[in-house]
DNA sequence: ATATTGACCAGTT
DNA sequence: TAACTGGCCAATA
């Protein structure tokens, strides 16, 4: 199990999440500040697996997909951890965003104490990001930008 | 000590 | 439309 500062982030913000809600991988690497790290979001969930207070089952892919290697039982076992929380999951092995995808508020991720060093890597990347991005990915920052700027953005 | 690998993601061919 | 690319982090080999 990873004890990394970023491991240790992604889990706490995964324990955040309530029951019947998910986060998706990139969702979370975003909020970190680093908005292409949600395969290393996806691979320390992996290694969280053993920790019975970390709820893996309420993170998701983009499309809201379940995941292959999920534990030992693969999407299988994921299924069965998500309808545990009441989650309705899809014969295609998928969970509605539209319906279950949870952010947290100012308050909640006032809560993390990102490290100022994460603040500012937020605002560069979103920075950076804006130019080059497909308009459904300037979504997510904007959202993102819009939930984390009343905390973030004072001493 | 370096290289490879993943529960990912989005841009570009 | 489908395949490929580069980026992320930490554990393995």
């Amino acid at each position: 199990m990873p004890t990394s500062e970023f491991s240790n982030k992604v889990y706490e913000i995964v324990r955040m999440i309530p029951p019947g809600r998910v986060m998706t991988y990139g969702q979370i690497a975003v909020l970190l500040g680093l908005p292409r790290a949600a395969q290393a979001v996806g691979w320390a969930l992996h290694w969280a697996m053993d920790e019975a207070n970390t709820p893996c089952q309420r993170v998701v892919n983009r499309y809201g997909g379940l995941a292959q290697g999920y534990g030992w039982g693969g999407q299988a076992a994921h299924r069965a951890d998500l309808e545990a929380d009441e989650v309705e999951v899809r014969p295609d092995m998928t969970v509605d965003l539209e319906r279950y995808q949870w952010w947290p508020t100012p308050a909640e991720i006032a809560r993390l104490k990102l490290s100022p060093q994460a603040l500012e890597n937020l605002n560069r990347k979103l920075e950076f990001s804006r130019e080059q991005l497909s308009r459904s990915k300037v979504r997510l920052q904007k959202r993102v930008k819009q939930v984390v700027k009343d905390d973030f953005t004072a001493p």
